[in-house]
This record gives structure tokens, sequence and C-alpha cells, in this order.
DNA sequence: CAGAAGATCCCCT
DNA sequence: GGGGATCTTCTGC
């Protein structure tokens, strides 16, 4: 198993989307650690890019990381209530991301479930084992991800709260490309196919 | 199973 | 003061 490095995510945004597809996203603490295969992400080419949070340049302390090279992981709040993962891409001052929409569970469902539902996951209904992970609010909450997580090297291990993607070999997937979901707001760019899905993966989001 | 609506808060204008 | 790269619950077929 090979942990990818920095010359992986320091490419252009729509090819590292493409090959993140069937790589293992990992969380790792002194406490835990979860993993789950990546299987649905979206580009976000900003600053041309309407639907990005650095559409037009703009730099605000929750954009600035996705200046930085890639390789560290863009976290954000939404509705409230949620958080959505993205993994920076490109050089420094290209600020452009990858938002990781959906995970197929692959180490530590014991952990997912309760955090989930607060159950144990032999007690899940199939309904709730396909809802662990297939969304990036859902995603986050069971990877145990959030804020405190954000702007962390994900090239590099601190061995306090590691996030990392590895590629454990697995390929031949068929990938799908996609308008990105939610970004009505985005006008020209809401068409894009810049969404990628594994084939009839059943974690993925929706159809 | 599909659609509507509410939850809830930080960031930005 | 407004709104969002979402999810859950509830309704009605």
């Amino acid at each position: 198993m090979k942990i990818l490095n920095r010359d992986f995510f320091v490419r252009d945004t729509l090819t590292v989307s493409k090959e993140l597809l069937g790589k293992v996203l990992v969380h790792q603490t002194p406490e835990y650690a979860v993993a789950g295969r990546i299987v649905e992400t979206e580009a976000y080419l900003g600053p041309e890019d309407k639907a990005a949070h650095s559409y037009g340049g703009k730099i605000t302390p929750r954009t600035e990381i996705m200046y930085n090279q890639g390789g560290y992981s863009y976290i954000f709040a939404i509705y409230g209530m949620y958080h959505c993962f993205n993994i920076v891409t490109e050089k420094q001052g290209t600020p452009q991301a990858t938002l990781i929409r959906a995970l197929e569970p692959v180490t530590n469902m014991e952990f997912m479930s309760e955090m989930r539902f607060n159950k144990a996951y032999t007690n899940l209904s199939s309904k709730q084992i396909r809802g662990l992970t297939n969304g990036p609010g859902k995603l986050c909450i069971a990877m145990g991800i959030g804020k405190e997580q954000n702007k962390i090297d994900m090239c590099e291990r601190n061995g306090k709260d590691d996030i990392y993607v590895y590629d454990d070999g697995c390929k031949g997937y068929e990938i799908i490309a996609s308008p990105r979901i939610n970004i009505d707001y985005a006008e020209e760019y809401v068409q894009m196919p810049w969404r990628f899905t594994i084939k009839q993966n059943m974690y993925v989001s929706r159809k």
C-alpha cells in the first residue's frame, strides 16, 4: 500500500479528482483509525469556477487554505450542522480543491455506526448501512472529521491527528462524469461535468 | 419512494 | 442580516 504524496495532489484538479476514485481515505488518531474508499468526488476550479469558494480570487480566512499547494485538508461548515471535506489540489497560488462526496466503508464500521446512528453496526438496517457514508456531510460524521481537522497536511504524518489517502492497488473502475450537486448559483458552470463517481457503486450519493 | 420543509450557525457583505 | 458544495423527518401517494 502506498500513501499518496505531494506529487499526486499538486496536479490539475480534474485528474486528481478522477484518480482519487478507488483510493482509501484514512483518519487516524491515537484513539482510533477509520477508513473508507472514495467513490465520489467533485472538482472546484477556482478562481474561474463560479461554484468555487475561491471564485474571482476571493481570499478570506475560510478560503485561504485553498491557495496552498495540494495535499492539505479544507473543511468547511455548512447549513449550521454539517461539514464538507475537501482536498486542496494544484500548486501554491491556484485555489482549487476536490470535494469528497461519498465513501464506501473499509475499516472500523463499528466506529462509523456509533458516530452516525449511536448504534452497533450489527443492528443497522440495510438502509442505514448504505447511509453511513453516502454523502459529504454523512462521511464527515462517520470519519470523525470536523473543523479541528481543517488544514491538515495529508502528505506528512504528525502522529496525533492524521488524515491521508492510500492506494491499495484496486483499479479498473468505470468512472462516470456528471454535473455537480447543489450549485444552482454557478450560472454557466452549473452544467460542467466535474463530478466523478464510480459506476454502480451503492455508496454514491445520488444518480 | 418522492417531494417539502425545517434544523442551525459560521462566514461573509 | 442573508444564505449555503446537507441531512433528516414527515407527508402523501
